[in-house]
DNA sequence: TGTACATCAGTGAACGCGCGTTCACTGATGTAC
DNA sequence: TGTACATCAGTGAACGCGCGTTCACTGATGTAC
């Protein structure tokens, strides 16, 4: 049925050496590679072997740029809280004033984890090394200082922003993983006025608590 | 150094047959030593083979109770959701009031994945089946029935009651899964309190939203 | 009371697989003299 | 201008491992006659 030869066989490419010099390009293309198979199947479908074999490489090229499989996972759950990070601030930076800036960082943040459940779930219980936490941190830092403009009104303090913003991580997480854990189909069908009710709920719920307005019931 | 023979070998315990009719036994003792894999080194440790070591049998043997693998790891699964439900549903009972029924539950909540991470993290991203799906559902009424009780005397309608419960769910698990994330060194000292700060955090934010009082900002 | 038989509760050995990783090697390309 | 050499960017084959799963078998225990 599928014809003589193996030329047709998945990603069976032997892409063609690199020149003198750009060996580096390899190591940009098992990223792409290591992404791409994290998207379709998941962070145990990345491994070394079905790496080279989508780049088109022998496995111990592989080695030439990452130590071991480790380090190939946690350089790519970087690369994704960077991606998260940068894909946040684009959202923001579209906004003319500062609370419709932080509900784009939080519209943006819940509109990440679903278009990509696979790698979010990679960022949010990945690998935890040095490195990932201090990028993981940049993204917190960015998130609060949006919580700060936007409630900058209020006269609120460094350390109840900081208490603010994460609440909010907790909520939009929170929120994320609750509906991946449903199917896409049980999905609310406005995602942006969903990702906006989170955010809302978060950031009027820690007001509320931090004593700005009188407690509900206890 | 660890002297002659290898009867100290780990969980070499080669458990003596079962008497005729009391097949079943082995049953729960392949479920418990899977969820003592799953809480020693998680869900990719919870394998045919280690879990049949550890309980002294040959690895066929768990074939007379799981047709395979993955019936296995959601049958443990399955058992988890029980658990957690039970716990609740213990901490609600011992309450006099509504209001705290609701935090104890809460509470237990986020003890139980504090106290059982990867058992956690099974539960809340684990095999989406429909028997899952069914003891998950079943975990969100108790929960539900709780916050109906604890708002009565607002007279909230149902559906607002299952969006606030739903809002409960969303803020706990994120609270759960963000400390995961760090390391317990950092962990808020009073688990109990930060407990309770993310239920009212919820539970003051959710009615709030649903314009019981007026909104902050926007 | 004895015995053939059925059933239960497993065992031992093997299959094929994909994996991480290592080893010795190779062929093209640039560079020093 | 020619050529020996160093280096870059990889390759091919193999190692040992643990895994899921299957197959044919076994020994104790109960039961029918």
């Amino acid at each position: 049925m599928t014809g003589p030869g193996d030329a047709g066989s998945p990603r069976a490419r032997r892409r063609p050496r690199a020149r003198r010099g750009e060996g580096g390009r390899l190591y940009e293309e098992i990223l792409d590679a290591a992404e791409t198979l994290l998207d379709t199947s998941g962070e145990s479908a990345v491994t070394i072997r079905a790496v080279a074999r989508r780049v088109g490489v022998s496995n111990p090229a592989v080695y030439l740029h990452f130590a071991d499989r480790s380090a190939l996972l946690s350089t790519v759950c970087l690369r994704v809280w960077d991606r998260l990070d940068a894909y946040m601030a684009d959202a923001g930076s579209t906004a003319t004033d500062p609370a419709t800036d932080f509900k784009n960082r939080c519209v943006a943040y819940i509109r990440f984890g679903l278009d990509h459940p696979l790698r979010y779930r990679l960022v949010a219980s990945g690998p935890a090394t040095q490195a990932t936490a201090q990028v993981a941190d940049s993204c917190f830092r960015s998130l609060r200082h949006a919580v700060r403009r936007a409630v900058t009104e209020d006269g609120v303090p460094d350390s109840e922003v900081t208490a603010l913003t994460r609440a909010v991580c907790a909520c939009l997480h929170g929120a994320v993983s609750l509906l991946l854990l449903q199917p896409a189909s049980a999905w609310p069908d406005d995602l942006d006025r969903y990702a906006d009710d989170v955010a809302s709920l978060a950031t009027s719920g820690a007001l509320h608590r931090a004593g700005r307005r009188p407690a509900a019931s206890a």
